[in-house]
DNA sequence: TCTGGGGTCCTAGGACCC
DNA sequence: TCTGGGGTCCTAGGACCC
């Protein structure tokens, strides 16, 4: 069994699928084609959420300190706990993997180490339902058997770099001069040096101050564009369902980003500084098609269309600067919250700005310059 | 019918300033 | 006859993760 939407990519695969092979990423047509047998479920992203926030309050039972990583992992920091819970770290850990067990019907996998990428090891080192504690000590006999593209951080690049190096395994990194490590990596792999070698560097980050410090749209559209007023109207409509993200959580871009993907993945991107932070889609659209002006080369084909909010900072609609910034504040404040509302009682796109609507075959083709339609 | 969408963090280099 | 050294800020893009 896999889950992935039609026309993507396989999101998770479970136990027996990986047995076939199915990796995340393989794309579902090819899924269907190469084995007919796997079943394919959309995903159901609420019912994650709602375990994953079950998972959470179970881990927190036995810390205060516990750092949700993703959607289904998260890092708890037990130094210290073994003494009051009268337990060794290893019970903390089968303890809590009981109740999850139990409560939730859920298996899990939990690795106990002095360090976040050491912890990260262990949790992988048996899956499903495994339990690993791995000791400063005991580190190097677990990563001798560990290839060092499988450590959490390292990647594609950062692997052929350090195996061009005679870094074969993880251990071989570990056991690297500290001095070479200075010289020749950058700060994120310097770190996982040092937790190799059981020295923390990464830090347990309970709760982050802001839930989101970046806010993203994208879509891939078929077939791939060169079709300018199309693009825009992807960008277009991007921008409002990031805004009104923005606005579900009370926050406020210093800065937005646009990219284009090409048909041949390459990424082409823009970023600027916003004089004035907002969250109103008015005032960004008409940035977008400037952006989209320089970014857009002819007759280059384009496959994906996206959209960031960055620098979030708590706020309201329209930060107000020295010069009136919020004249146009009162005058679509309204509109979004109206259109908010909307939203939210009758499912998403109920309303949206007339920039957003095109294919790039309809009377919208004819926009110009930054007027809107609403 | 080639390869989704949503995130985080970091760095190189240009522009500008004193 | 060429033009140092030390900053800051900003953007484009890389790398990685789930």
């Amino acid at each position: 069994m896999v889950t992935g939407q039609d026309r993507g990519i396989v999101t998770a695969v479970s136990y027996s699928a990986k047995a076939l092979g199915i990796t995340r990423g393989l794309p579902i047509f090819r899924v269907k084609r190469d084995y007919p047998n796997v079943i394919i479920l959309p995903g159901d992203y609420p019912s994650y959420v709602h375990y994953s926030g079950l998972m959470f309050d179970i881990v927190r039972r036995y810390a205060d300190d516990v750092e949700e990583y993703s959607i289904d992992e998260c890092f708890a920091d037990i130094t210290g706990l073994d003494k009051p819970l009268k337990m060794t770290y290893r019970e903390i850990a089968e303890r809590i993997k009981k109740e999850i067990n139990e409560e939730l019907d859920l298996s899990i996998s939990v690795g106990v180490a002095p360090t976040k990428s050491l912890a990260k090891v262990a949790s992988k080192w048996v899956k499903p339902n495994g339990l690993t504690v791995i000791e400063k000590e005991t580190a190097h006999n677990f990563l001798e058997r560990t290839p060092i593209e499988k450590i959490w951080g390292i990647g594609n690049q950062t692997s052929i770099f350090l195996k061009k190096r005679g870094i074969k395994t993880a251990v071989d990194f570990a056991c690297k001069k500290r001095e070479w490590v200075e010289e020749n990596l950058s700060k994120p792999y310097k770190a996982i040096w040092y937790e190799l070698n059981a020295i923390p560097i990464m830090e347990v980050d309970p709760l982050p101050k802001l839930l989101y410090s970046s806010i993203q749209k994208t879509q891939t559209f078929r077939p791939p564009s060169n079709d300018k007023i199309f693009l825009l109207s992807q960008l277009s409509g991007h921008i409002e369902d990031a805004c009104a993200k923005a606005r579900r959580y009370d926050l406020v871009p210093k800065s937005i980003s646009f990219f284009l993907k090409t048909q041949d993945f390459r990424y082409v991107s823009r970023s600027l500084h916003l004089a004035c932070a907002t969250n109103a889609p008015e005032a960004i659209i008409p940035l977008a098609h400037i952006e989209l002006e320089k970014m857009h080369v002819k007759d280059v084909l384009y496959r994906t269309a996206g959209v960031g909010l960055h620098g979030l900072v708590p706020g309201k609609a329209y930060q107000g600067d020295l010069f009136g910034g919020t004249a146009k504040a009162g005058k679509f404040e309204e509109i979004h919250k109206r259109m908010d509302v909307l939203e939210k009682k009758w499912g998403r796109k109920m309303v949206w700005v007339g920039s957003s609507g095109s294919d790039g075959n309809d009377k919208m083709s004819e926009m110009k310059g930054d007027k809107l339609f609403l």
